[in-house]
DNA sequence: ACCTGAACACCGTTCAAGT
DNA sequence: ACCTGAACACCGTTCAAGT
């Protein structure tokens, strides 16, 4: 459903291969926003190639990253069996922000795939909060992780270190990581009173 | 030196003043990353004026933030003083990301300022991070607060719960930051293996 | 001293015409 | 069945010419 056609004509099936290739170094390089015509031309097709094989950018970045969320998923289910499942929560954690250190800007497509039900990326977000959901459960349950933590703060804190990562710094994402599992399992913290000088909206 | 000339001519100053209430009034619509080109159109003057005024997206986007930041910053050193320093702290924390939310995507803005010497909001990030350090400092002292915790934990939660705020959700942005913050009073979580199947890089 | 707007470079996206 | 590349809309930025 999500992979490419069953056959494809020789020429497509090689320019599929480096359209892919040129898209992978581009987002490396430039992050997961760097320009498709670019790719296009380093790849040596027109445009209009690139826009055949993948309607748009969350496509061409979803292809790109089905073998290693396969990876990553299946890393995912084989903790739900860990021995400590407190560990197996932050390995989790960590493993999901890594990843999405390999583009940058990634923890953006993943909020906009997480929110857009029609989004190529949306059951791979829905997948990594699932996975995330369930290894807090086993968390909880151990008595790992107070009771009044839910599955999307797990997705929030992969989500928001991830843009710290790449927006910030690795080591500084990681801590925030550390900090805020440590959160996850000790009791909670001071209030929220409004301050009488700030003035939103 | 950072606000505007101490004399402009009626017209420039007049032109300033619609462009400035054109930008605040995109950038609340349309996120930080607004057009410039329609800010100009709206505000009734060529895009060239716009550039006359402010050279760069971070000097419009600081010369807008400029009195906000006044009181914002005034609000911080009076929390030096709070009776509870915790709760002074997580107040800081609240209000900053409740001033980011003001237009989406500030978050990329200060990351961008703080890493970037020449930005013309590069002191504003500074001093926030420096009103969340002294802050942190203080709850410390007062035992609120783990002796590991660094100030730029501080300022990354603070980013990362602002990114969250317009990427996923306000609440859920809120639970990040008591979720992190008791994190910060509470002993360190579990440690960080690397697990045998991520690839970074 | 300030404003104008054409000019240039760049990008996303579509689609009629080719092979 | 697939590819091409012109075409369109859009944006950031500069700068010579105006007033």
């Amino acid at each position: 459903l999500t992979g490419p056609p069953r056959r494809l004509r020789a020429d497509a099936r090689r320019n599929r291969a480096r359209l892919l290739a040129e898209a992978d170094a581009a987002f490396r390089e430039h992050g997961a926003d760097a320009a498709l015509e670019g790719i296009a031309r380093r790849a040596g097709v027109a445009i209009g190639t690139l826009y055949g094989h993948f309607p748009n950018r969350h496509a061409l970045v979803g292809a790109l990253l089905r073998d290693r969320h396969d990876t990553l998923f299946a890393g995912g289910d084989e903790l739900r069996t860990a021995a400590d499942p407190g560990q197996a929560l932050r390995t989790w954690v960590d493993a999901v922000v890594e990843h999405a250190a390999t583009y940058g800007g990634l923890a953006d497509l993943f909020a906009a795939g997480a929110a857009d039900a029609d989004s190529e990326l949306h059951v791979d977000c829905a997948r990594m909060a699932a996975i995330g959901a369930a290894l807090l459960e086993r968390a909880r349950d151990a008595g790992a992780v107070r009771g009044d933590v839910r599955g999307e703060d797990v997705f929030v804190l992969m989500n928001a270190a991830a843009w710290a990562r790449t927006a910030l710094s690795a080591e500084q994402a990681g801590r925030l990581v550390g900090i805020t599992l440590a959160g996850m399992a000790g009791p909670a913290g001071p209030g929220t009173p409004r301050p009488s000088w700030s003035d939103p909206g």
